[in-house]
DNA sequence: CTTTGCACCTGTTGGC
DNA sequence: TGCCAACAGGTGCAAA
């Protein structure tokens, strides 16, 4: 037994992974968040790698003095943002749309588009892996709140600042698809391609349907079923975590039961009439022409 | 101001 | 089998 292998047998180090879903959408993320933690909060920093820093943005030169002697003090979560906050200022990071983030032993050999490692004292690290590169690793020093990327973005959609009065107020005079509508950050956060979709199943709207078309009554069966999806989908990511910590297979989304989100042709579980596949912009839409009016 | 389409990248899939 | 086009879950930005 090596000496790696011995210390994870004893579990003074972890094992590995958390969260390395493909697919970032909010439950994600905040799966992310919740799998990371324990793992990250109060460890101090010694050194962090980048490998490539050719991210969305380019990883800061400085990032590394940024990091390395502060310690992590909060893990949260703002729209499909990570902040890692610590006394001198927030790593900001967003994992585009085919980042994800795991915890492991410092000495991990990296792989193909492992491009950064945050490394800790107790010889553990974060490691992003991103291969499309459309995710971002920021310092942000004072309120992330104020930063440019953070400061026009909506309510959280689990927050109580989300609600069909707020969505019917918004979508007032607005002549975009609802289903556009819904993944507008400024408007509400965290919603993505998978779950607009779900969620205009689960309330029975057309997603070609104009956003200020959409009824009050409407507007209040969305919103909740917009909670209802991204709850459900929180803690299916909840039990895919568990289930994989220690493995180191890719997550996914094959626990989550979707309606209509890749089902094009497939009997809709309501009526049992075809799903139904369209584009709008440049974005694939799934619904069912009957339940969805 | 709202809306639209492009751009950024790599990897996978399906059709020929 | 190989090749090539199309597509993939995000989002900032320029242009209309």
């Amino acid at each position: 037994m090596t000496a790696l292998q011995e210390r994870r047998a004893n579990f003074l180090i972890p094992l590995t992974i958390y969260a390395t879903f493909t697919m970032p959408e909010l439950p994600e993320v905040e799966t992310t968040a919740r799998g990371i933690r324990p793992h990250v909060v109060e460890k101090k920093i010694t050194a962090v790698i980048v490998r490539d820093a050719r991210l969305r943005w380019p990883v800061p030169k400085e990032l590394p003095q940024h990091l390395v002697g502060n310690a992590i003090e909060h893990v949260e979560r703002r729209a499909k943002y990570l902040l890692l906050r610590m006394p001198s200022g927030t790593l900001l990071i967003h994992l585009g749309m085919s980042g994800n983030l795991r915890i492991l032993p410092a000495d991990t050999p990296a792989q193909t588009h492992d491009h950064v490692d945050v490394v800790f004292a107790d010889h553990t690290c974060l490691r992003l892996r991103d291969p499309r590169r459309f995710g971002a690793m920021l310092w942000c020093d004072g309120d992330p709140g104020a930063h440019k990327l953070l400061r026009a973005l909506g309510p959280e959609p689990l927050g109580e600042g989300f609600d069909g009065d707020y969505l019917f107020r918004a979508t007032r005079k607005r002549k975009v698809a609802i289903k556009q509508f819904l993944m507008n950050q400024n408007i509400v956060v965290g919603v993505g391609n998978i779950y607009a979709s779900e969620a205009l199943f689960l309330a029975g709207i057309n997603p070609r349907r104009a956003a200020d078309k959409i009824t009050k009554v409407q507007c209040s069966r969305l919103a909740l079923e917009i909670k209802n999806i991204l709850h459900y989908a929180i803690a299916q990511g909840g039990t895919t975590l568990r289930d994989f910590v220690g493995s180191n297979g890719d997550t996914g989304y094959f626990q989550l039961k979707l309606n209509v989100y890749g089902k094009e042709g497939a009997p809709c579980p309501r009526c049992g009439s075809a799903i139904m596949q369209i584009r709008q912009g440049q974005r694939s839409t799934f619904y069912c022409g009957q339940c969805q009016k």
